[in-house]
DNA sequence: TGAGCAAATATTGTATACGATTTTGCTTGG
DNA sequence: CCAAGCAAAATCGTATACAATATTTGCTCA
């Protein structure tokens, strides 16, 4: 415990944040194994604590947990990706609906501010941030919606598809989703609903056409993949 | 611990499910404390795995926990039940046209069978074990279309659900929407795809209608209400 | 008699200890 | 030299003990 880093509130709520944020900017990785001594070392808190933090995790579908083996960062099938993107198919264009139609000048300029700092991270070279960010502007519309059922299922279903960029991503090209923010907002900026369940749809499509799908990574592959390539 | 329920699988997802279905079946009604000790000894099991079912019951909205305070019931608010409700109008007629297309002979058998417990229950008077078959079956379907993802997402609304119908169902008769189901089963039985979708539509909002979301059962008055009534 | 306060009680929050299971590395026999 | 079996170490699962917090109860005083 001697570079325990200091946690402002000591609680399981805290660790999971920690742990969803490094998740979201690829910083931990799918398959990572998440001890519990070491976590618990790592925020100075108890395996109490941490075992607490993990069970929700594991519950929003982020971490998985095997029997006397432990818990690890959730490495989402083919089929787990295509689900993943299916729900938010379901969910998302109808809640960018309800965004545009309740969205204030108070919303639009959060919205504003928090696209500068995706364009500021990616400029700056800081791809993992810029994901990061990229998956919150989704979480932020759900939030104008004002539907926190909807929201938490969204919120999950980011954070998921994290780690199915993580996995499926075809090019490391990442300056291309900006756009569709930009769109995205100015059909909230204008409360125009039409456009921005559209443009919704539209995104998410063209999400899931950008990665690549089609045979699942199946460990001893990839494992025979890196040591040979 | 005098009269403990052994319990085959002293899990914390064996409580879950033991309490999840008497939520189902109204036997635990909406603010009623969870004792972490009360609920241990009933079940046979140490704090730790209470601890532990309670706070994944939490997670799916069925529990809320106040910290220093301890484990309720939950009691949504008119805003929650309108969520619930129109999360469900997102999510369940899509899946109800999947399930009809994938829909095996045996599939239906299986929920014809559901279907003849639904009814045997109502016709024994037994309300409780109905209501929760009644939830099942929109569950099962969600089973049938073969998407965990969004199948666990039905999952927790059906289950709150039987909170809001304990909290804000108007009529004690309960056997109104036995026909929706038969109608449902019907589509999916012919494959059909569009009835399917329909149907499961108009069930829901059917359902909803049937609710009195007018006011928030505040404490007092309900307490008030029951004294002098 | 009722309100306010204080002690007592009960309940939850967290840490730690112990037992069970898995993994790993060594040893030994082929 | 390799494989199989065994032993030791590491890690997780659960129970329990102790600390922190909330609630209740009973007392005092106006």
């Amino acid at each position: 415990m001697s570079d325990a880093i200091p946690v402002t509130e000591a609680s399981a709520e805290a660790i999971v944040l920690r742990l969803t944020e490094a998740v979201h900017e690829h910083r931990v990785l799918p398959g990572m194994k998440l001890s519990e001594d070491e976590v618990g070392e790592v925020f100075g808190v108890s395996r109490t604590i941490v075992r607490q933090a993990l069970r929700s995790m594991a519950h929003g579908g982020l971490v998985s947990i095997e029997r006397n083996r432990g818990a690890f960062v959730a490495k989402p099938s083919v089929k787990e990706a295509r689900e993943v993107f299916e729900a938010r198919a379901l969910l998302e264009p109808q809640t960018a609906r309800a965004a545009a139609e309740r969205a204030t000048p108070a919303d639009i300029e959060a919205l504003e501010q928090h696209i500068r700092r995706e364009h500021a991270a990616l400029a700056a070279g800081e791809a993992g941030r810029a994901l990061k960010l990229s998956g919150l502007f989704h979480v932020e519309i759900a939030r104008l919606a004002d539907q926190k059922t909807i929201h938490a299922f969204i919120e999950q279903l980011v954070s998921r598809s994290s780690l199915v960029i993580a996995l499926y991503w075809q090019r490391r090209n990442a300056l291309c989703e900006s756009h569709a923010h930009d769109a995205l907002l100015d059909a909230l900026r204008r409360n125009d609903p039409d456009s921005a369940e559209e443009l919704m749809k539209g995104h998410l499509v063209d999400l899931v056409s950008q990665l690549n799908l089609r045979e699942t990574p199946d460990e001893s592959r990839s494992l025979r993949e890196a040591l040979l390539g």
